[in-house]
DNA sequence: CCCGATACTGAGCGAGCGCTTAGCATGCCC
DNA sequence: GGGCATGCTAAGCGCTCGCTCAGTATCGGG
């Protein structure tokens, strides 16, 4: 109970650059309140029973509720865009590359579901000046993404008429991965991953012998 | 200003069947409020006060604020339906219905989104009657595109090893189209649905020619 | 010309919201 | 061991929420 390493959720901790300890408790308290039942429906109350204090106990770590949402919402593009530029810029074809990153984005995006919900899916909840920092983070996100594409179509691996709208597209699909995906349903975030990285290699049109090669990693 | 044909977002009314007109008005201006903050970030008051009404009026036509969230999703949801079977249903290959049904789901979503948006992303705000409902309707749509599918890969003209995962992500990727879908934005739903339908199409696996010649109608 | 039904408003109730404040325990420096 | 930050709680402020209710304007039927 003192070692806070899963939430009740059972996720692993990505928010261990939060401290101090109680400032952490009270963000992944958030972060499951949020998730569950949306930004606007949760009371500051139900975060800190959840981390196991008093309401008042919030505002000496956070001057706002939205303070709460914002910093969860930076800390989860920063996180989302660390695993795209790590699979982006390893070596590689550019369809290895596309298929490590959309394998490695979709497993965050289900696995860390409960994050990935609020961090995909709250943005408006936002005031105009934090949302506009996280739309910033956003578009270096589609830009690492199209980058690949891009780099497929130039090695001529890829056929792709519309690459922007192409690029659109498969970041849509994999973000869409946090509102449907279910912890107990018959899919495990690894094969949800892999499946969608051959989906995503098909819409790119990268030829079947490549396509055969690329997914093969964990 | 007495024939309300269409919204303050410009959108064509598919609400015709909701009557009497103070209802409807009343509807409509939930639609947008919702669209525009969320459920629960929506007071009562607002609505009624986009209706041109008291606050008291919403109660005479609806016994809650949920009550108004759930015709909106039920209603919603049928013609979501409606516009998936109409597709399916029609004669041509395989991939001519799916892409029809791709395409024509598309351009509502795009089209309609400030009303697509309420219906596939408030859904739990609804309590777990309605919820249950909502979701009947769902696998509804699901068997939908999923046929289509299965009578692709049955004819030989699909490649599609997983087809319950590919027809989940055929539909997320549809119905994440009103989440980023900007009316302002470059593209027009039409755009998107001939895009979408093409990239759907190289996900299940039809060959090259019969792609070429299946997204050629309005 | 009055009747009841219908559609609506103005005022406001009880509840719960985000957030504040006064005060209490703890631990560290001297 | 006294002084004082630090981190927390109990209580509650001002406000807005969903919703209610008594009262009013309108209108078709007898």
């Amino acid at each position: 109970m003192s070692t806070a390493q899963e939430t009740a959720g059972g996720e692993l901790q990505p928010w261990a650059e939060v401290t101090p300890d109680a400032a952490r408790r009270l963000l992944v308290a958030a972060v499951e309140a949020f998730a569950e039942r949306g930004y606007h429906a949760t009371t500051t109350r139900d975060i800190a029973g959840r981390a196991g204090m008093s309401p008042a106990a919030l505002y000496i770590h956070y001057k706002t509720k939205e303070e709460l949402l914002h910093r969860i919402s930076r800390i989860g593009h920063e996180k989302a865009l660390d695993i795209l530029r790590t699979a982006g810029g390893r070596a590689g074809s550019p369809a290895e590359r596309l298929a490590d990153a959309v394998s490695s984005f979709v497993r965050w995006h289900a696995g860390g579901r409960t994050t990935a919900r609020v961090v995909q899916y709250e943005l408006d909840s936002l005031g105009a000046d934090a949302r506009a920092e996280i739309i910033a983070l956003r578009r270096q996100v589609d830009a690492e993404v199209r980058a690949i594409i891009e780099d497929g179509v130039a090695a001529g691996d890829f056929d792709v008429p519309d690459v922007p709208g192409t690029t659109l597209a498969v970041l849509s699909l994999c973000i869409d991965v946090a509102r449907w995906f279910n912890v107990d349903g018959p899919r495990t975030p690894e094969m949800v991953g892999d499946l969608y990285a051959d989906l995503v290699l098909r819409m790119v049109g990268a030829d079947r012998r490549k396509r055969s090669g690329a997914d093969g990693q964990k």
